[in-house]
DNA sequence: TTGAAAGCGCTAACAA
DNA sequence: TTGTTAGCGCTTTCAA
């Protein structure tokens, strides 16, 4: 009360400042509405107040065998339009009252263990995995935890694993089928990761709309890589200074942009003699020269949509996917 | 233990499946060294394992009166380099076993109180600040708080408050002395908030440049902005297409981008007519053409080292500049 | 080297 | 509407 040195302020400091039963203190403070008088739950708010009293999330933690904590991993590498899924979900946590816990993790196994391992022992109540690509035994670790979860920005076969995401085998088909219209018949395909469903979709969508409007695909039009700007970058090396297609689609903005700037070393004009587009379309796309035309996928609402399922699990679809539009620029 | 649902287990399951006290397997799994055999530690983590067994870590925070967890507190708008300092951040968070808990505010006192309560109420053993700017009752709040924190990417005037950042005023000053050593006299600066301590200090180092080389500033050569990518293009719009100044230095990669792109727009030839320079240096810097030279930050430092002083307050210096370096590149 | 037991701060029966 | 009380799962004296 006098001390020199600040202790930390409990329930039960409250309750005796207040003078009424720490059950009280707890009802007021947990808004256990019709427990409790106004003028009781106004003399301990006061209290508390003035004790500058804090809750031990802990504490609660403990005794209710739940926290308000989503978990969210990430890739730290793939941050490129993470950004704007977790303003989803965070948009969604703050009117919730939830905290948002987020934590890196690759396409690896240890760095994936350990985020999950942190999670479970948290007892968050929910998990959301946000474009990483969760190994065999990781997945497993998971789908045991009996914590609800959701994959954001994955897709997954089958309907074992709830999903929102965009459906890359729409993106691939309807970007290919946009160039075709535009007269394209030799389209180049680069930098998706083919050892990832994400990019066997957006490849086998391009196939099927080439073979749709009965053109063939040469080989060597698709360009594998990671999505990064280098192998956007290489893949157009490769086609050379007289490329044997006449577009590109980057499957990701840095990877269109790879494009584009190789395209231009070799002093090609785009869109005159190689137009390209790109996946993804976040505010990239817009700030080169000239801007790309892109498949725009809709992060801030992948982010809200999964979240609100996340949260209601009765309602919602066990995957569900995000409409994406078609941005036409001036690279096409 | 037949029974069909699945129980969380304890540490008085494995206790009890190894035959030795909670204490013991407190002890072992804790591994408080000396105070068991190894026999029966081997016994006591063969039985977890079996039991796939969990720590509780509220439970453990609880007794232990604090958490393994460092609290992140970031801008979602300025997010554009944030992710390199976390990434800085959680490389050593990992070495240390320790969880990153990163939460989104603004410049703006709700969301900043909401993410310091629940960092506060979880009583997380660090809470580093990253380029937000705390209001008054914010910072006060925090520094009551008794949790070591320390800010990023921001710095302040005094040594109350303790940082790990890059020196603005000489940022704003070597960018400056730079291009006058290029021969330019005329230079403008763009985009940065002068409402922060950061943008200030910029602004003071670049006058401070001109000065020093008796060179007379022009009070609309300055553009006051938000450090986006619109305030950079705004501004060089401003600056029109036969601008008084011949050189400009956008005070982040986006702004920077914005003056490049308003000066292409009216036909002017960067560098030979107008040279652009930008703060910053993250990756977008190099996808431009012509690339952009700039103050290159080293953000992955800035995180890996504020992190490492906030863990060792006793050997930490109050507060550091991280050196910066410039990176002359095609635009200059 | 091990065990018994107290207690971290809070919630939620149960009683009153 | 309020109070009493038994834990939540774990760490940590204290004793053995």
């Amino acid at each position: 009360m006098k001390g020199g040195f600040v202790m930390t302020v409990t329930i039960k400091d409250v309750a005796a400042e207040a003078d009424v039963s720490i059950a009280t203190v707890s009802r007021v403070l947990a808004n256990k509405a019709g427990f409790y008088s106004d003028k009781t739950a106004a003399r301990v708010r006061e209290a508390a107040d003035r004790l500058g009293y804090r809750k031990n999330t802990s504490a609660v933690e403990l005794v209710t065998q739940k926290s308000q904590v989503i978990g969210v991993i990430v890739s730290s590498t793939k941050t490129n339009f993470s950004n704007q899924i977790i303003e989803g979900i965070q948009s969604v946590a703050f009117k919730h009252d939830l905290s948002v816990m987020i934590l890196y993790a690759e396409d690896e196994g240890d760095l994936q263990t350990r985020a999950l391992r942190t999670l479970i022992g948290r007892s968050v109540m929910g998990i959301l995995v946000l474009a990483v690509q969760l190994t065999d035994a990781n997945l497993a670790l998971l789908e045991n935890s009996r914590i609800p979860h959701r994959y954001l920005s994955t897709s997954f076969k089958g309907d074992k694993l709830a999903f929102t995401a965009s459906d890359d085998y729409q993106i691939g088909y309807q970007a290919t089928d946009y160039l075709i219209k535009k007269g394209h018949q030799r389209i180049g395909l680069v930098a998706m990761d083919v050892n990832s469903y994400i990019g066997q979709q957006r490849v086998a969508g391009y196939r099927d709309a080439m073979k749709a409007a009965q053109l063939t695909v040469s080989d060597d039009w698709i360009k594998p890589g990671l999505f990064t700007y280098q192998d956007g970058f290489n893949a157009m090396a490769e086609f050379g200074a007289e490329p044997d297609v006449t577009a590109v689609i980057g499957t990701s903005d840095m990877a269109a942009i790879g494009v584009l700037n190789q395209a231009q070393n070799f002093g090609l004009k785009v869109p005159e003699q190689l137009a390209i587009m790109s996946i993804d379309g976040t505010e990239l796309v817009k700030i080169v020269r000239p801007q790309l035309t892109s498949i725009t996928q809709a992060f801030y609402e992948m982010g809200q949509r999964g979240m609100t399922h996340l949260l209601t699990p009765t309602t919602a679809p066990a995957s569900e996917f995000i409409p994406f539009k078609l941005d036409e620029r001036s690279s096409t």
